[in-house]
DNA sequence: GCCGTTTTCGGCCCGACTGTTTTCAGTCG
């Protein structure tokens, strides 16, 4: 980014096409490095003799020189400033040349003040939007995205369970109702030599600050910038604290006052009777686990992902609760992208992966012309791509590898490829990438038009959102629902960590109106497969059932389901 | 800085949109 500031030509690519081919990469790049030396690194495509110098030099040094002298000439928070939607690499550089903007509050200064009007490419219309996009980032600011760190939480999670004198570690909080964004990682654990727990957490390699330590709870910084809490319990308590702990808030307020109206009091400890309570300091029976207190309560148990309150509790006590979609329970995934567009592997590996984590087949879904910066494909190269899938099917074993395309649909609903060609495909997606700020009207009526096409089998992202970056394309989504269910179209549940597109409250709206879901992985690379089992999350955050998705029966039932 | 059965030198995906312009630069995907 720092090259691209200063507009040298071609560098950035290289390091960016570096950067995803180390990214991609089933080994470690240091173990590569050890075993083969620089001549491995050569080896990479996407690395050559400069790039691989400049990884071992930071392999062995910890830094590398070259980037150290770029960053002294520009000191400037480039990826904080570039987060900022609209603004890229050169204005950045514009802002630190002219104004000596460093950072994201000295922008948000310099725009209040009006100072960035009367800079040469900016005008007032430029200094709102970036002070809305400021506002954007600010309000997400301390949250962050569950699938992103995922793999931290689950590492810590697990050096603690395989501690010998820690019985159970869970996660409670927003990480276990798995919401789309977190705040912080609360662990709750049983152990009996609780002081060693707390000596073992304190000194973990992720933690880089310790707030406090006592003799059954820590609250400690992480060096992802997350704040995590360990408390540590008895097991006669640990039903009662994972309860209390998981929330929400309003599913937690709403169960307490079912628990006094059938004279309990209900608390981080246990489920006591209300009057024995103040005289008696011991514990109901049944603390030790969820199950046992929810039914205490004359509800069934209810899975953390739809405590909140919007009508689960009142299902609960009529036993007519969701069955909610099991992880696990995916068979294929109906996005994936390769290394044909903006991918960073080849059919063939992306096939491989998937048959790796146990999926039965996946659908091919680069993109399309208009989508110009990824390599969009155009029919002749649809048509190609179409025979390589045949020649990759027959290296492969025990994975279908489907056909399709995700098909940019145009201003006006129409698709940038052929209806003939998008025929010739078994999958069909199609998806807003353009014009993002159409009225509601207007982007409705384009999305349903696309819908009417008898080649669109389903609508990927279908409100465009990205977490923490991009506000949702206006769009009607009741009339969405109501054109799929005419035209009986598939929408997506996209399951890549910061879509999550459709929300939770729409994929019930989806539900109820009988519409079937797809639930996929928007794969880039090998390593985003992973990201199915949030889908999943998202889906049962929905109340979506096994029955309400189609790619968790096998292939050629999932395409019977379509148009 | 990378890459090569069109090249070891000379290429390097590009179209739409926005806001700034009055013919274009920057950003996004």
């Amino acid at each position: 980014m720092l090259l691209e500031m200063k507009e040298v030509p071609f560098k950035p690519r290289a390091y960016e096409k570096a950067a995803l081919a180390i990214e991609s990469l089933e080994k470690d790049v240091k173990e590569i490095y050890k075993t083969g030396g620089l001549k491995a690194l050569i080896d990479i495509p996407g690395i050559g003799q400069g790039i691989a110098e400049k990884i071992e030099e930071f392999i062995k040094t910890k830094r590398v020189k070259d980037f150290e002298s770029l960053k002294r000439q520009v000191p400037v928070d480039v990826s904080g400033l570039t987060s900022i939607e609209g603004l890229g690499p050169k204005s950045v550089y514009k802002l630190y040349k002219k104004l000596g903007i460093k950072t994201i509050s000295q922008l948000e200064k310099a725009a209040k003040a009006g100072k960035l009007r009367d800079l040469e490419g900016f005008g007032q219309k430029s200094e709102e939007k970036i002070l809305k996009g400021i506002e954007f980032l600010s309000l997400n600011q301390g949250r962050f995205v569950l699938g992103f760190i995922w793999p931290e939480i689950n590492s810590i999670l697990e050096k603690l369970r395989a501690l010998p004198y820690v019985e159970r570690a869970e996660p409670a909080g927003s990480i276990r109702r798995m919401q789309e964004t977190v705040g912080d990682l609360d662990i709750l654990a049983i152990s009996r030599e609780p002081g060693k727990v707390m000596d073992y957490f304190v000194s973990m390699p992720e933690v880089s600050h310790v707030y406090g330590k006592g003799p059954t709870k820590a609250n400690v910084r992480l060096k992802n910038g997350m704040d995590a809490d360990l408390r540590v319990l008895e097991p006669g308590s640990f039903g009662a604290a994972l309860q209390y702990f998981t929330g929400d808030k309003y599913h937690n307020i709403a169960l307490r006052e079912i628990a006094i109206k059938k004279g309990y009091k209900l608390n981080e400890y246990g489920l006591f009777r209300s009057l024995a309570s103040r005289s008696l300091r011991s514990k109901a029976s049944g603390a030790r686990t969820e199950e046992k207190i929810y039914k205490k309560l004359g509800l069934e148990w209810i899975p953390p992902e739809i405590r909140t309150n919007s009508g689960e509790l009142e299902a609960a006590k009529e036993g007519k609760l969701p069955k909610l979609i099991e992880y696990g329970s995916l068979k294929g995934d109906l996005q994936v992208q390769t290394n044909w567009t903006d991918g960073a592997n080849s059919i063939k590996e992306m096939a491989e992966a998937a048959k790796k984590i146990g999926l039965e087949y996946i659908v091919i879904t680069d993109h399309t012309r208009s989508l110009a910066m990824t390599g969009g494909l155009d029919e002749k190269k649809l048509l190609k791509q179409m025979i390589e899938i045949d020649k990759v099917q027959k290296q492969v074993s025990g994975i279908k590898i489907l056909k399709g395309a995700e098909v940019n649909i145009l201003k006006d609903g129409r698709l940038d490829i052929s209806d003939e060609v998008l025929a010739k495909l078994d999958v069909v997606g199609g998806a807003v990438h353009s014009n993002f700020n159409l009225s509601e009207k207007e982007q409705t009526q384009r999305i349903v038009r696309a819908m009417e096409n008898p080649n669109i089998d389903v609508i990927f992202h279908p409100t465009g959102r990205i977490i923490q970056k991009r506000e949702p394309y206006k769009v009607d989504i009741e009339a969405l629902i109501k054109a799929a269910k005419k035209t009986k179209t598939v929408l997506e549940i996209d399951a890549y960590p910061n879509r999550l597109d459709l929300k939770d409250q729409h994929i019930r709206k989806v539900v109820e109106a009988g519409v079937k879901l797809a639930i996929d992985s928007d794969s880039h690379s090998i390593f985003h497969f992973q990201y199915l089992e949030l889908g999943v999350a998202q889906a049962r955050r929905g109340w979506a059932e096994a029955k309400d998705v189609i790619n968790n029966r096998p292939y050629k039932e999932m395409l019977k389901l379509l148009k």
